[in-house]
DNA sequence: AGTAATTATTAAGCATTGTTAAATAGTTTT
DNA sequence: AAAACTATTTAACAATGCTTAATAATTACT
C-alpha cells in the first residue's frame, strides 16, 4: 500500500500527537516508541518522519500542548485580589494535580531526550516563560518594592521547589513510612516560604527607613 | 574461552561498580548499558549477570555507594552549635555540589528503572533515612517543641525543594536568561523557608500560651 | 594420577529501540 | 493514457537488555 490520503498533513500531525498522549496515559515516557505511536495511528514509522524531524521533535510538540493545558487551567482560576499566597498555592495545586493525573505527560516535559538534544526553540521557551509570569505577577503583588531580579529569582526558587515535591512524591518511595500527602507538603512549602520571604522584605524596608 | 579467574567474585563486583561509575562521568544514566560496563571491565555481559541479578540491581549498588559518599561528605562538616540554618544550608550545598560534579551518578539515584521495578531493599532505605535524619536533627534543634510528624514533614518539604532546584538547574534551560546561580536559589529557599517555619511555630506557641 | 562434577565465561539468539533508504502504490499533471 | 510526483510501506542497520546454551578451566573425588 501507499499514498492513502486518508488524512491531510495537519490531520496526521494531530493524530500523531493524540496517539502519543493516549499512550502516555498508560505508560512512562521512556517506554514510548515511534512504532507504538505509528501503530496507534494506523500508520507505520516512516510516516512519522515525514511530519516530524525525529522522535524528540515529536515529543517537543506533545510538551507544547501540555504546557498549553497547564496555562489554560491556570487562567481558569478565580484569583483573589488580596490573598496572593492562596493564588500561588492554587497554581501549585494545578501543577501537582496535573502531575498526578498525567504522570506520563508530565514526566515528558523534563525528558532529557528532548532537552539535551538541541537548544529549545523560541516558541517553546515563550510558553515556559508565560507560566513563570503568572507566579511573578503574584509575587510582585506581595512585594511591590522588590526588584525585578528578586522576583524572577523567587519565582524560580518557588517553582523548582514545587516541582521537586511533585517529582519525589510521584515517582518513588522516599516518603514510604511518613504519612504526609503531597498536598500537605506543597502547602507547607508555600506557606512557610512566602511568610519568610515577606518578612525578609519588611526587615529590609525597616533597615532602609532607619 | 572461559573461566579466567583473573578476579575473585568481590573483585569483579568492585570492578563492575567502578566501571559503571566511570562511564557515568561521561554520559547520562539512561545511556548506560550492560555491554558498556562489561567492555570497560574487560569481560562480557554474562559475567555481570553472575554477580548481579540484573541491571537495576547493579545500578542499585552504584546508588548505595553514591549515598555513602554523600553521607560521609555530610559527616565531615564542621557543624555550628547555634546556627542550625547554616548547617542545613551546608548540607544543601554538599548535595548541590555533588549533583553538579557527578550529574550521571546523581541522576541515577532517581532513575525509574531502579525505583519502579521492585520494592527497595531495607539496607537501601536505611541509607536514605540516615541522610534525612541529618536534616531532621537540625530542624529539631530549631524547633524543639515541634512534633515528630512535623519534623519529618518539614524535612521532606525542604529536601524535595532542594532536589527540585538541583534538577532544574542542572538539566535544562528553564533559567536561560535569568542570571541566578543555583547556589543563590538554594540559599533563598532555605533562608526564607526556615524563617517562615520558625515564625509559624512561634505564633502557635503564643496561641497556646494565651 | 585421572576421571567426574562444578562453575566462570563466552557467544549466540530474542525482542526491542530510532532512523534511513529503497521499493511500491496511489494521486495529480501533462 | 502516459508520465511525473509523492505519500506510505517495507526492509535494513546498529544499537539496547535479557536469557540461555555451549565451552573451557578449575576443583573434587576416587
Amino acid at each position: 500500500m501507499a499514498r492513502r490520503s486518508d488524512h491531510t498533513r495537519d490531520e496526521l500531525k494531530e493524530l500523531a500527537l493524540k496517539s502519543a498522549e493516549e499512550l502516555l496515559n498508560d505508560q512512562s515516557a521512556s517506554e514510548l516508541s515511534t512504532r507504538q505511536i505509528a501503530a496507534k495511528m494506523g500508520y507505520t514509522v516512516g510516516t512519522l518522519y515525514q511530519i516530524f524531524k525525529n522522535l524528540p521533535d515529536l515529543l517537543l510538540h506533545v510538551n507544547a500542548r501540555t504546557l498549553k493545558i497547564l496555562y489554560d487551567d491556570c487562567q481558569k482560576l478565580q484569583l483573589s485580589k488580596q490573598d496572593h499566597q492562596s493564588n500561588i498555592l492554587a497554581y501549585a495545586n494545578i501543577y501537582l494535580e496535573f502531575a498526578h493525573n498525567h504522570p506520563g505527560l508530565w514526566e515528558l516535559i523534563f525528558d532529557n531526550k528532548i532537552l539535551n538534544n538541541d537548544e529549545l526553540p523560541d516558541w517553546y521557551s515563550n510558553q515556559v516563560n508565560a507560566l513563570f509570569s503568572l507566579i511573578e505577577l503574584q509575587l510582585k503583588s506581595i512585594q511591590p518594592t522588590a526588584t525585578n531580579n528578586e522576583i524572577i529569582k523567587t519565582s524560580r526558587v518557588l517553582w523548582s521547589s514545587v516541582h521537586g515535591i511533585c517529582t519525589l512524591s510521584i515517582n518513588n518511595n522516599l516518603f514510604s513510612e511518613s504519612a504526609c500527602s503531597s498536598e500537605e507538603l506543597i502547602q507547607s512549602l508555600i506557606e512557610n516560604f512566602i511568610k519568610g520571604w515577606s518578612i525578609l522584605e519588611e526587615k529590609e524596608l525597616q533597615d532602609k527607613a532607619e
